[in-house]
DNA sequence: CCTCTATATATGTTTTAAACATATATAAGT
DNA sequence: ACTTATATATGTTTAAAACATATATAGAGG
């Protein structure tokens, strides 16, 4: 038993807010891609333990479309289930730009906030 | 006009995930605060824009206590209303470690996407 | 042929931190 | 008296994330 479990723990479920629409934004920036190859490559970005939620993908997928940021099409070419493969608009590059300012700001917060923690726990071994 | 405003956009909200349990905890450390003293040191961090929510922070009070890793008195000396004042229990101290490994977590996988957008936009002047 | 797995998309439901709003009370300043 | 600052507390709404399930095609293996 490492720590107690559920209900009035959390910092190990490792929610954390607003990665996925930058993090597809990102996968689509060098052309078509579809939901199910973003659902494969999502996991590298460590943003999430496990394998990515397909459910949260497609309908991610589905409001950028809404808000204009990305465009589809479907791809009945090879063989296997249809794939409706999406792109970014001009209009999601130039979002994505605004993305990259707002995440640098929780960067930011997060290191300083780290850089307190780490003075009060100084027998930690740093390297 | 910066940008979309609502519904579609977000970006710039700012919501993050699970910082405000942690910044309490690191306040807490070194003795007895009460929440209103909380509420105005609490944006230094920059987690948040504009002042702290006293809802989230008395709340969020409540549940540490709940839980274990604080503890609480009330404090009638002075004048005013009366406060009522936290300290970390020692679960609490042990807790916050867990707390620091997991926002490493969250700033490294930050870090690393950030490096990746950094490539997509060479034009931008990094000092 | 049948079953199992992988590929592929999609929707339904629940949870929960955060955000927003409001209520209450005391004391100090003008 | 009125307003502001201090101090705590609860009620409600929002929305991302998490969890669950449904559907269909195609290939591999027995």
């Amino acid at each position: 038993m490492r720590h107690r479990n559920r209900k009035g723990c959390g910092c190990f479920q490792e929610r954390q807010s607003r990665w996925l629409e930058p993090t597809i934004l990102f996968l689509l920036w060098n052309g078509w891609k579809h939901g199910y190859e973003l659902m494969s490559e999502i996991p590298k970005f460590g943003f999430v333990a496990g394998p990515a939620d397909p459910g949260a993908i497609y309908r991610t997928l589905r409001h950028l479309e809404n808000v204009g940021l990305v465009t589809s099409e479907w791809d009945t070419s090879g063989t296997g289930a249809a794939k409706r493969i999406y792109k970014l608009s001009q209009e999601g590059k130039n979002h994505l730009r605004l993305w990259a300012d707002s995440l640098r700001n929780r960067r930011d917060a997060l290191n300083s906030f780290l850089t307190h923690l780490d003075h009060l726990f100084p027998d930690i071994d740093r390297a």
